[in-house]
DNA sequence: GAGTGGTCTAGACCACGGC
DNA sequence: CCGTGGTCTAGACCACTCA
């Protein structure tokens, strides 16, 4: 049998997935659900500790336990690893390429955990740091999950995507998987980019996920590192 | 006053770098550690909890609590975020290229935390995986560290680093940070890496860090991610 | 069976936030 | 002041390892 601070995690989070708690939002105490599970507090606090851990539970003494967000200030570049070399104050601008519906490949599809064909939602565009070029990036999502979904949110949403996905869809990325290369830019790329032919970029393909590890995005980014760099902490 | 399971947490620490207790070796037991700092059993539990979340320490239950290290099965290429994409098995070797001693500059006596102008050993060698080259790596240490490091002991070892480190200099590798950037390989890299001039190639630059943070190496590499990529997880 | 880490409990008290 | 999460304790029992 599984230890029982395990099984008490699962139930939080079949609630989280759920949606019975809201990104933002809090949680009940640790007392309350003690009693609701019919465990002591510390069987809870240890399984709200791993959840705190993955960060998708954010305790803040006196006040309670919440459920993580993209929505709110400082979280919303939480998985944009790549920063400047020279550690200035950016600006960060979104500029919508292309939005168009088209059918999965293979390895989309593998990627989404969907059937080849199936309809997926196609995003290309361009994030300008200080007015300039700094990575092109290609979205993919499952049509079926984002119905709603158009251009014009995108722009109006500055292209925070996981806060969209979050506050518009109810769906809440919880963590990712990203291969790093390096390659040449294409004539297209070194085009939106604004750099020649055959430069050097870094190619950062993400898939990222929900609950469950159910596969939500696949995204595809195109750097340039003149200037800045993916950071990566190993321990 | 610091909550008492951080002090334990420090006293710890304390005597790991200190050398009280060796890489693959036992501590104490949690009831002695608990008896020797008049604290509950559960208040040295938080204080190895944590210290085993960051791979310092291993626990290994009805063993004991263990200190980590480089020189074990499994745990050599810890740091080495580097995969087939293809995912097969692969053998990996080691090449060394030059061994020379000089001046640090400006940049490596920063990232070292030395002056500049300090005596610095400096590595040049060519990973191999399955005979063909991978990445090249250029290794540069505080020679004052590693007074008796000779190209001899580099190839004896057969390049594994940081369990030389361990066992030959009592420096322990703890954690590191990376840059990762992507740049095109200049006459010499390329030639060194079989690839043609102005390849796009990973740039992975790592500054690694023993207790208190101290750092003991800077490392360039340069990889070729044709049919290789540097894997990422991020939450 | 003895010794280790792992789980679970119950209760006390502390530190912080907000009414 | 009360309710929240954070720390600390003492003790019971479980699960695993090894002699």
């Amino acid at each position: 049998m599984n230890p029982l601070y395990l099984q008490v995690k699962k139930r939080i989070t079949e609630s989280l997935a759920e949606g019975l708690w809201n990104p933002g939002q809090s949680i009940p105490s640790e007392v309350e659900l003690a009693q609701s599970f019919s465990v002591s507090q510390g069987t809870v606090r240890k399984a709200i500790d791993e959840l705190a851990a993955e960060n998708i539970l954010i305790r803040r003494q006196g006040k309670g336990t919440f459920v993580a967000s993209h929505d709110e200030e400082g979280s919303q570049l939480r998985f944009l690893r790549l920063t400047s070399t020279q550690n200035n104050k950016e600006n960060l601008d979104n500029h919508l390429v292309s939005f168009t519906k088209e059918k999965a490949t293979n390895k989309i599809a593998k990627s989404l955990g969907v059937n080849i064909g199936t309809t997926v939602v196609s995003i290309k565009r361009v994030l300008t740091f200080n007015q300039k070029p700094l990575i092109l990036d290609f979205i993919k999502v499952p049509a079926s999950s984002f119905r709603k979904l158009t251009s014009e949110m995108i722009v109006e949403k500055k292209g925070a995507m996981y806060r969209m996905y979050e506050t518009e869809f109810g769906i809440q990325m919880l963590r990712a998987q990203e291969k790093i290369r390096a390659v040449a830019a294409d004539a297209d790329t070194s085009e939106l980019l604004g750099v020649k032919k055959n430069t050097p970029v870094l190619s950062v393909e993400r898939i990222s996920l929900t609950y469950s590890d159910k596969p939500i995005e696949w995204r595809l980014g195109l750097c340039l590192t003149e200037n800045h760099h993916y950071a990566s902490e190993l321990d």
